[in-house]
DNA sequence: TCAATACATCTGCTTACGCATATATAATTG
DNA sequence: CAATTATATATGCGTAAGCAGATGTATTGA
């Protein structure tokens, strides 16, 4: 990973909001509020492919708005904070906003509910601790 | 298909990061900020020719960020306040951050000289009291 | 080896742009 | 006053670029 220097009074706004315009993206966010989250559980909860919930998250990567860790097989996922204080204002209202979604709380009750059964979901059986999640 | 019987207060977060992720876009809503401003104003600030100016306000138009009023042959887009909270919030923080950003001021700075000024530009000399403006 | 994830590639769709033209209003002219 | 012209803005159209979806393959680590 090149240790890319921190961008430093000019933060691209349209590439955030590029990144925010998407609601697959809107979901993953969502989900990743407070906690970090592996790839198996993104797939389980929103019922996509994984090579699709990898590209977006790969795209919310390259914009600056997550930062991915390895753990053995698995690649968990969190939000970061943006350098710019302007972005930072943006992507916190944006939150705030998520949680009021509806479809957006559905998502968070099918993520707590596969984080208290994994056992039902043949496809996180193997996963570290569900996440490192507060659920 | 979630016949869902009611989501009112719903609004599609995607399309609003849709209208806001372009850089042209910021900069129509940077001029915008506390004031009215005509299409002919923006043409001479941006630079930029009338059809694009004209298609990016339609599309901010669209995503029910600005409304337009016109005066005779001229058109004044203002920006307008989202019915959704949150959407509310995530504008409010946008319109700050491009305040803070250099090229923005910039834009501003043009914007201003233009208004005190018109009689040198061309384009701006028949066009009603510049705008609605308090430079 | 297997399994989780990343990546390459193809297709279709959306969008932005430039150019030309259409529309709407105002001013002018006969 | 009707018709023409001029001005300001909007819109159709063709092209190019970029992203989403799907699928297959490569890489990585237990």
């Amino acid at each position: 990973m090149p240790s890319r220097a921190r961008i430093p009074k000019h933060f691209d706004l349209a590439l955030l909001f590029s990144a925010l315009a998407d609601r697959t993206r809107l979901r993953l966010l969502n989900l990743m509020q407070g906690r970090e989250v592996c790839v198996c559980y993104f797939v389980e909860v929103l019922g996509q492919s994984q090579p699709k919930v990898s590209r977006h998250l790969a795209y919310l990567r390259r914009a600056g708005i997550v930062a991915a860790r390895r753990e053995g097989k698995w690649m968990h996922y969190r939000i970061v904070t943006p350098p710019n204080e302007g972005a930072d204002n943006i992507l916190r209202e944006t939150l705030a906003a998520l949680a009021d979604d509806r479809l957006m709380q559905a998502d968070l009750n099918r993520f707590r509910r596969a984080c208290r059964a994994p056992q039902k979901l043949p496809a996180l059986l193997a996963a570290p601790s569900p996440c490192a999640c507060t659920c």
